[in-house]
DNA sequence: GGTTGTCGGATTGTCGACATTATTGAGGAT
DNA sequence: ATCCTCAATAATGTCGACAATCCGACAACC
């Protein structure tokens, strides 16, 4: 390096770049489960500061993302088969909350932009586009998420989305999965536009009934070829 | 003085602490909702470094206990009340599952120290010792989360109270709340105690509908005398 | 008079340096 | 062979220094 001896410009925003970059990282599966974090080496990889990657672990380790464990560093958070089936079961609780209030709540924009989304999604699953599928799906939940106008429970369930991400790609690959959730998502969008709070909650209900179903067989699986373990 | 001053030594666990303390000082009333939080003079004031002050700002972000603004530095943030019932609401879905797994799995020795909480709490209500009870109320949810062996829901709970602490104080100043709580305490343990996962959750529904009606009133008691706002 | 420009203090954001703490591995004793 | 001891190494925890940024005040300008 020629300049070895200037200062780094020291880039404003490090922190927040070095939180989403490693946040991303994660979730796409570049740092696998259990996999140490050691500052030094994951500052020079995403071209930060070590203090901005001390920050990053902070914040993800209080997310659930990664564990932090006084004088021993940090690691990508292994999510546990009990403790997916757990954050899924709450996910199922604060979804259904969810669900109740935006359909009462729910605009006509919402529905518009709902309606938007369910037939996109048709469209996916006509030309087996799985993981188009899968980002429409998340679409889905998040408009409805916004239609409750309910931040605090809305935040809960964004942060517990991104701590079973990992699961997220197994659950997609069950053959005629997609076909049955997108009966179930359009069965949800029904009761959202007959403003049916009753039918709403229970909709979600059986819907995330059948993702954890599906969690339980990715689980089952992946207990047989658990590619990300050495050996 | 080749080093004008000895090097301070570097206390151990200085973030661990910083957080705790701060945390505490929020939670106590110390540091006043929307108090600015400048890093240099709570370094002082809690006796570390600036460096751990950061890491404990962060963490508490991340929490909701307080609000960080890139260059703009930290504030205790101020729950709002429209999102104190949101807090309530939530909290009220999820102790609502964590009682009805309770009920099915609550071992002799659970319910042999909620039992011992209720008759204590008894105990402090005829005392008129309402801090008194507040402490054993939080102690039997707690008691509840922990025989619902659900690690995940029980964390995001916790995290929640965390949060709505301000408003703790207040709502048990209601004049005959107490006796009320108690029934309703004594309620929920006997659905535990008889493994009945309906009651159970039926009872603790009931009694967190009452805490937020109580949370209501709270908040136009605050309206009137808000005693945190300067002028 | 109101808007815009800019200076200075205060505060945050980042870095490198150093102390502290775990971990590893070689060598020796039992 | 197994178990200690204890350096050597690697990584974390903390600090002070400095740059970047924000905010209010005051001045200059239309």
């Amino acid at each position: 390096m020629a300049r070895s001896a200037f200062r780094e410009p020291a880039v404003p925003e490090a922190g927040h770049t070095a939180y989403r970059r490693l946040r991303e990282g994660i979730a796409s599966g570049q740092f696998h489960p259990n996999e140490r974090l050691v500052e030094a080496s994951v500052a020079m990889r995403l071209g930060v500061g070590r203090t901005a990657v001390r920050a990053a672990l902070v914040r993800l380790d209080q997310e659930g993302l990664v564990t932090l464990e006084p004088n021993r560093g940090a690691r990508v958070r292994l999510i546990s088969d009990r403790e997916a089936l757990e954050i899924e079961e709450v996910r199922s609780t604060l979804e259904a909350m969810l669900a109740r209030r935006a359909a009462t709540r729910a605009v006509p924009a919402d529905l518009r932009e709902l309606r938007q989304v369910v037939v996109e999604m048709r469209r996916r699953v006509d030309k087996k586009d799985a993981i188009g599928y899968s980002d429409l799906n998340a679409r889905f939940h998040q408009l409805i998420w916004a239609a409750a106008d309910h931040a605090t429970a809305s935040r809960l369930v964004g942060s517990l989305k991104s701590q079973s991400i990992r699961l997220q790609y197994q659950t997609i690959l069950r053959p005629g999965r997609t076909e049955r959730s997108l009966r179930e998502h359009e069965a949800i969008f029904s009761a959202l536009k007959a403003h049916d709070a009753d039918a709403a909650e229970e909709a979600m209900v059986a819907h995330l009934a059948e993702v954890q179903e599906t969690l339980r067989w990715a689980i089952d699986g992946l207990r047989a070829a658990p590619s990300w373990l050495p050996g």
